[in-house]
DNA sequence: GGTGCTGGTCTAGAATAGAGACCACAACGG
DNA sequence: CCGTTGTGGTCTCTATTCTAGACCAGCACC
């Protein structure tokens, strides 16, 4: 299993991360060697992890994505999903129905992620609050610094 | 402790993630009430996560970081630090060297996100492999159809 | 025969990222 | 005395990317 850290220990987390840095580095963030640049963009990809998120409660069709996501352009959830299908996260069934339905649906791979992403919405929820507050402070004494 | 989730429980992750799903898409995706939207999308910015591995290894002035990582504009480079400083993630210490010297280093707060941030990147360094494999499959019988 | 539903594509306009010039200031070199 | 170097940025201009929305084909329903 890749995970092999326990909550708590911070230690562990960045001694990982400063050696995996070290070796990109080395490797000039070479983009097929840089599983950060390559695989973590997507993850912040504003939609992508939504929508992984979305097919966690089980396969949905397009327009049911669309539905769930409300503000989402027809083009970037196409797009999202394509990205996600190529990346082997989803799959993607088309019935041939009239007129046709596409049911899309994660795949192991895709299941697999849901895990490392429940902890750090777990965190984000977590710290929400600190974020927050510790942006009204900046914006405060920004406000403060510019009158 | 923010994450209850011990590896391989993918179930406890699914569970998760759903729920906090129906959670967003009942306030409709409100931006203060949505992490995800909000932390998650800084995550894949394709330099602030760079950046807070970076500075796993230490304090950093800003000459420093941008030799790091070497193909980051110096614009982008201060946006991202100061989107970080914001949300409290890290730090910036001018000292009144002549000329200055500005040295940024992580809070507790940016600490705290390496832990799940480091699953992230085991996961990524584990399945990079298979989402490569995907990729190459994808773009083959892509390929195929449109020839 | 109009209207709606399916899952998209295409095209313009807006927002954003990136590359690089520029700046002030002091030390250092010649 | 005057140009060069190094500091941490900002500013501008261009290139890419996102978004909104019109459009499409095909069939069912009324």
């Amino acid at each position: 299993m890749s995970t092999r850290l326990r909550a708590g220990n911070h230690l562990d987390a960045c001694a990982v991360l400063a050696e995996r840095f070290q070796v990109w580095q080395a490797s000039s963030f070479d983009l097929t060697l840089c599983p950060v640049r390559d695989v973590l963009d997507r993850v912040g990809d504003k939609w992508t992890t939504l929508m992984l998120i979305a097919l966690t409660a089980g396969p949905m069709r397009f327009g049911a994505l669309r539905r769930a996501v409300p503000d989402i352009s027809k083009r970037m959830l196409t797009q999202s999903l394509r990205c996600l299908e190529r990346d082997g996260m989803i799959s993607r069934q088309v019935f041939p129905t009239k007129p046709p339905s596409v049911e899309y649906r994660l795949t192991p791979l895709g299941q697999s992620i849901l895990e490392p992403l429940a902890q750090l919405v777990s965190w984000a929820e977590a710290r929400h609050g600190d974020i927050k507050a510790a942006r009204a402070r900046f914006d405060a004494s920004d406000k403060a610094a510019a009158a």
